[in-house]
Formats: C-alpha cells, sequence, structure tokens
RNA sequence: GCCGAUGUAGCUCAGCAGGCCAGAGCGGCUCACUUGUAAUGAGCAUGUCGGGGGUUCGAAUCCCUCCAUCGGCUCCA
C-alpha cells in the first residue's frame, strides 16, 4: 500500500480534519453534514475557490454558502454565465462582454445586433432552465495568454480579447467551461449549474462598454436567483413594496405634486398637500438653525455671469449651468449654487476674529442642466431648493464647526428616523491647496467624526478638488441607500474671493469656509421622504392630520365645531360632508394615509365625545375633545 | 446625451394585421338614500387618441420628426 500523505484542514468553527493530500473540497464537503447551509465556495488561507479545488497542504477552510456575502456573489455570478450559455445558443453571433454578479443579483452585457425584446428574455429564460435541469459542471482551467487569445480570437469575441490583452502581465488567463459555452473569467463558480434553483431576468437596457459613453453601447439583461423559490417570491414582493412606495406614484395618489410638458421636464410644481410638508419642514429647518446660531439670507436667483467666473463656476461647471441670457448687454446666469451669495455678503464689512464663525443659511433655489435621461420625478430635477450653508470660520474654530454640523445632522436624521453612515473622502488626484491644508482640515474631519462617536469609511480620493468633505448615506425604512448631508471644507473660493479676516494681531488671516447641505435639496429629502414613510407621514407632517366623520348631516354641525376648535391650534383638519356612508369615507381616510379619524354619530354628540380612529390600527374608542387636542398637539410637538 | 419601451377621459388601462358615432373600471357631476368603523344605488358627461409633418379615398392604428414619461448606461443635490 502506497504511502498516502495526509494533510490537515482547519475548519473555520476550529475543528480539524485530516485528509488524503489532493483530495477536494467538494468531497471533503460531502463529508460533512451543514444541514440546510449548503457549501458553494470556500475560502482556502482566505483565497475564494472553487469546491472542486483539490487541497494538497495544510490550510485553513471556510465553507460559505448562499447566506454570506461570497455566496450570495458566486452564486449570481454563475447565474450570469448561465445567461450567457443561453443567449449565445439562442442568438450564436452574440458576442459577450462582461456578466459580474452586483449587489441584488447579475447582469451580462452582449453586442448583438437587435435590442432583446420581453419576448426574447422569456425565452432566454426557458433555454436557462434547460441548463439548470441538466446540471452541468463549471470546469475551470488556467491557460497560457496565447491559447487565451487564439481561442477567443477564433471566437470572435472581440471584447474578451481585448480583456484578455489588459490582464496583469503576471496574470494567468483563466477560463470557465460549462456544456459547450467557455469564458473568460477569474471566477470563483458553484460546482454546477444544477445549484441554481429559482431565478428571474428582471430586465434589459442599454449599457456602454466599460461604462465609457465613448464606446459601443452592449445590451445588458439583469437577472436574480435564490437557492429556494421563497426567497424568490419575497424578493420579487420587495419590488413590488418599492413600487408600491414609489414617490411618483405616491406623489399623484396623495396629490403632493405635479411635473408639466409645457413647463420642463424636471421641474416641480408642489401641490397644496406637497406645499405643506415642504412648509413644516422648512418651519422646522429654520427654527433649528436659529437656535444653532445660523444666520438665515436670501440671494437672487439670476447674476451677472462675472461672479461666476470669479468663482470657477463657468470653468468646472459650466456643462450643468444654463446658457447666459443677456440683460443689458451683460450675460446672467440662472443661480446654479448658492456660495458666491453667501461670500459676497460676508466680504460687504471687513470681518474680525470676534465676528467668527459667521453661519449664513439659505433655503436656496437653485437652477442645473441635468441629461434629460436622468431626470427622476423629485428625485432628480432641474430646478431644487437646497438647505444650504456656508460657515466662515478661523482654523482653530473648524473641529467645533464640524461638530456643529454633525449634531444637527444626527437631530435632524433622529426626527425623520432614518439610520446613516459616514464617509470620510480624502484628497483626489486633480485638486489644489497645499499638502499641509489637506492633512490638517482631513485630520480634523476625521478626528470629529471619531470623537462624535461616528461609524465611518474612508473614501480615499473621493474628496471634491478643492477640499476633503464628510458625506453621510441614510438608510430608509427599506433599507435602501439615499445620499443624505454632505460637509465640505473649501480651499478655493476663500481664496478666488480672496476672504479673511483680522486676527488678534491685527493682521488679516485667510478664513476656512465649510458648506454643508443637511436634507440635500427639498425636492429630493421629500421625494425620498415619501418613500421612507410610504406616504403615511407622521402626524407632525401629515398634510391633512384629521379627518372628521359625521355619521349622517345631523352631526355636521357639531363636526364643524370641532374641526373649528382643533384648527385654532393650528392642526390640520378636513370635514368629510359627503353623503357616503360611514365605511366608505373611513375608507377614503386610510386611502389617504390621513393619521386620525373623529367619528360623528348621534351618541358622540349626545355625550359630547369623539370616536377616535387611527390610521392602520382602527378605532381607539371614545375621546373628548379636549382629550385628543392634548394628545394631538402632543404629538405633533414631539413630532411624532 | 445614449439604448430600449411607453404616451388613448382626472386616474388605471382596453382598442392599434387602417374603415360605421373611440371603450371599460375608478374618479367627477346630478338625484335618491341619512348611513356606526376600509367601497349604497341609479342616471349623466367625459376625449385636439402627446405635438407637428407625411402615406392613404380614409390614420388612435402605418412612416418621419419633436416632446414627455418609464427601465438602464453615463453623470449628480
Amino acid at each position: 500500500m502506497s504511502e498516502e500523505k495526509l494533510i490537515s484542514v482547519t475548519f473555520s468553527d476550529g475543528v480539524e480534519r485530516r485528509y488524503p493530500a489532493g483530495t477536494s473540497l467538494f468531497d471533503i464537503v460531502a463529508e460533512i453534514d451543514l444541514g440546510s447551509n449548503v457549501p458553494l465556495v470556500a475560502r482556502v488561507d482566505g483565497r475564494l475557490v472553487d469546491l472542486s479545488t483539490p487541497v494538497t497542504s495544510d490550510c485553513a477552510v471556510k465553507l460559505l454558502s448562499f447566506e454570506s456575502p461570497e455566496g450570495k456573489g458566486v452564486y449570481w455570478h454563475s447565474t450570469s454565465h448561465i445567461l450567457a450559455q443561453a443567449v449565445k445558443e439562442l442568438f450564436p453571433e452574440a458576442k459577450l462582454g462582461v456578466g459580474p454578479s452586483i449587489e441584488n443579483g447579475f447582469y451580462y452585457d452582449f453586442d448583438v445586433q437587435n435590442p432583446f425584446s420581453p419576448g426574447d428574455l422569456e425565452k432566454i429564460e426557458e433555454r436557462m432552465r434547460r441548463i439548470v435541469k441538466a446540471d452541468l459542471p463549471f470546469r475551470r482551467k488556467e491557460v497560457s495568454r496565447a491559447e487565451a487569445q487564439r481561442l477567443f480570437t477564433s471566437k470572435g469575441e472581440d471584447y474578451k480579447v481585448e480583456l484578455i490583452e489588459e490582464l496583469d502581465a503576471e496574470e494567468q488567463p483563466i477560463i470557465y467551461q460549462q456544456d459547450g459555452f467557455i469564458d473568460l473569467c477569474r471566477g470563483p463558480h458553484l460546482p454546477s449549474t444544477g445549484y441554481i434553483k429559482a431565478f428571474k431576468l428582471l430586465s434589459s437596457s442599454g449599457a456602454y462598454w466599460k461604462g465609457n459613453e465613448r464606446n459601443p453601447m452592449l445590451q445588458r439583461i439583469y437577472g436574480i436567483s435564490f437557492p429556494e423559490q421563497k426567497q424568490l417570491d419575497e424578493y420579487l414582493s420587495k419590488l413590488e413594496e418599492a413600487k408600491r412606495r414609489d414617490h411618483r406614484r405616491l406623489g399623484q395618489e396623495l396629490d403632493l405634486y405635479s411635473v408639466h410638458e409645457d413647463v420642463g421636464a424636471g421641474l416641480i410644481h408642489w401641490h397644496p398637500n406637497g406645499a405643506v410638508i415642504r412648509n413644516v419642514i422648512e418651519e422646522f429647518w429654520k427654527e433649528e438653525h436659529w437656535k444653532r446660531g445660523y444666520k438665515l439670507v436670501y440671494t437672487p436667483h439670476i447674476a451677472s455671469e462675472r461672479i461666476y467666473q470669479i468663482s470657477g463656476h463657468i470653468e468646472n461647471y459650466s456643462d450643468l449651468m444654463y446658457s447666459p441670457m443677456d440683460i443689458d448687454g451683460i450675460p446672467y446666469r440662472l443661480k446654479p449654487m448658492n456660495c458666491p451669495g453667501h461670500i459676497l455678503i460676508f466680504k460687504t464689512r471687513q470681518r474680525s476674529y470676534r465676528d467668527l464663525p459667521i453661519r449664513y443659511a439659505e433655503l436656496g433655489t437653485v437652477y442645473r442642466y441635468e441629461r434629460s435621461g436622468v431626470l427622476h420625478g423629485m428625485l432628480r430635477v432641474r430646478g431644487f431648493t437646497q438647505d444650504d450653508s456656508h460657515i466662515f470660520c478661523t482654523e482653530e474654530q473648524l473641529p467645533d464647526e464640524i461638530v456643529g454640523v454633525l449634531d444637527l445632522v444626527q437631530f435632524m436624521m433622529d426626527t425623520f428616523g432614518y439610520s446613516y453612515k459616514a464617509y470620510l473622502s480624502t484628497r483626489p488626484e486633480k485638486s489644489i491647496g497645499s499638502d499641509e491644508a489637506w492633512e490638517k482640515a482631513t485630520n480634523t474631519l476625521r478626528m470629529t467624526l471619531e470623537k462624535m462617536g461616528l461609524d465611518y469609511q474612508v473614501d480615499p480620493g473621493e474628496g471634491v478638488f478643492y477640499g476633503p468633505k464628510i458625506d453621510i448615506e441614510l438608510e430608509d425604512a427599506l433599507g435602501r441607500e439615499w445620499q443624505g448631508p454632505t460637509i465640505q471644507v473649501d480651499f478655493n473660493l476663500p481664496e478666488r474671493f480672496d476672504i479673511n479676516y483680522i486676527g488678534q494681531d491685527g493682521r488679516e488671516h485667510s478664513v476656512v469656509m465649510i458648506h454643508r447641505t443637511v436634507l440635500g435639496a427639498m425636492e429630493r429629502f421629500i421625494g425620498g421622504l415619501i418613500e421612507h414613510y410610504g406616504g403615511a407621514f407622521p402626524v407632525w407632517l401629515a398634510p391633512i392630520q384629521v379627518a372628521i366623520i359625521p355619521i349622517t348631516d345631523v352631526q355636521m354641525e357639531y363636526s364643524e365645531r370641532v374641526a373649528e376648535a382643533l384648527k385654532a391650534d393650528l392642526i390640520r383638519v378636513w370635514v368629510d360632508r359627503r353623503s357616503e356612508k360611514i365605511g366608505h369615507k373611513i375608507r377614503d381616510a386610510e386611502i389617504q394615509k390621513i393619521p386620525y379619524m373623529l367619528v360623528v354619530g348621534s351618541r358622540e354628540v349626545k355625550e359630547g365625545t369623539l370616536s377616535l380612529r387611527k390610521r392602520g390600527e382602527g378605532d381607539l374608542g371614545s375621546v373628548k375633545l379636549e382629550e385628543f387636542r392634548t394628545r394631538i398637539l402632543d404629538e405633533i410637538r414631539k413630532r411624532m
């Protein structure tokens, strides 16, 4: 009997086992009972590999199922290969682009004569089902560069050939094959196509090769897959839920806003209901800024082009600015940003160190040219109102100012029920300012985040050219991320505008300038809020806070009296005077997502009470007017 | 801006292998009902069939073009 060498495999749970050298992970897995947690791939000494990989020396192994991010990624990536195989079988002339896994699912890009139709997607799905059923193994093979070149050139896969040419010199091309389908791919992959239990192709669209708009446009197919049909159904119903919450749909149903072709794309008209929400938020915003030492200012919506030459906006942002209009022979522009105006106000007098910090804040409406294809409801528009502020301070004051802004951010986001993550963006390649200034400011931002105990990630090189920044990402009720507050230090404008202050030493010093927004823009923020709340706004924001529902006309007068009493406290009340059955009125109030309903019948009139009903919760029994008034005012005050 | 799809009543949608007055449901209006916690019934009216141009005896339907919207790409508050 030959001497079989045993090697030691340590699993992630600490268990150590011995196997003959050359045993594949797949065979190892077969011996272990892992319950329903089917392993898909493994990390061997930290490297992600196929289960078909043999273990040849002592190693640490971590088996990964669909429950892990890596497992999901591999699962989806393998599904994309199945998609590609199906497409190649049905459309042999299609050329392959790339087909990675993404945050939710996967895609694959193809160069085809005719874009895919919805009917094509069905046919492709059908073909994919056959490939899954055949349970074809994914086979990995390392090939030489020349071999890979020859192989993909002979297949006419120009894009793959391009990818091979771009491989690092030391990187060896790897191909994966299932059945007759061969793809250039780093892997790893599932053991076989049969692992895919439930999948769906979701959409197709154009996408530029390598994401560059000068490159040819390929046709991309998106899809998703899961180990269980139930998970796919859940995912699809989550998509449905997101659709139900879509701010464009709710904006229409709840009569919040509209956009008009005759006015122009991306320009929002706020209806009374939407305007209430905006007004309440703006009042709250102003109040909070007053409390925190900001001074509110207003600046004009158009300005001579000269100011944007000084600020550098013409130079750096001209493609997002609207063309000039001629006024008395001078070119004027619609305001794309509020900063120059605030700076001019700052500069109207000489500032002493005693004046600083100066915090100017403005709900400033700006207009920016957005390409037609990117417009999206209230979230991506061409005219919007930023909750903008510029803080002018000394270098010493910078840390405290950042703390102040972050504290405001936390307070605001807690009020709206968002959780959030912070990102620190450092110096990009193309930038202005000294190394020293960058380092100082970046460190200040970093130290402040740490001091406040905020979790943050560093985005290296993602800062703006004029300074480092902190971005806050919000997570909404559906777990989706939104771009939120941003705090930017600016080394550029103080220099361009030559803004400074007189220090204690009687000499001029340069001002440190911070741009910051907390909500971003009213349009985008409220569009996001609509989805966050699914249209069911908390009482303090609800356009109509109380619906009073008389059962018959006999209770109309009493109802009106109750309404008047509540209106006196600025509570937004509506009396449903329609000659409808109470069930109908309640249904409509629920659909309109009105937080409170007060049902008034003869019993209530006789007893001088109200029958209280809460949105989504149903009948709460009878209350006295005073009792209800106290309750709702308390909720409004607490911004519940 | 690019690729694809869509655009018919206030809303959601049917009609679109060209051909009598363009339809349904919801909503609206009128009338009746006076109602107890998620849809009372009857009647009436819905309209430059996205805009412009063309083909045709005849266009919501076919072609061209512009606009808007939707899904993506690229870009972004």
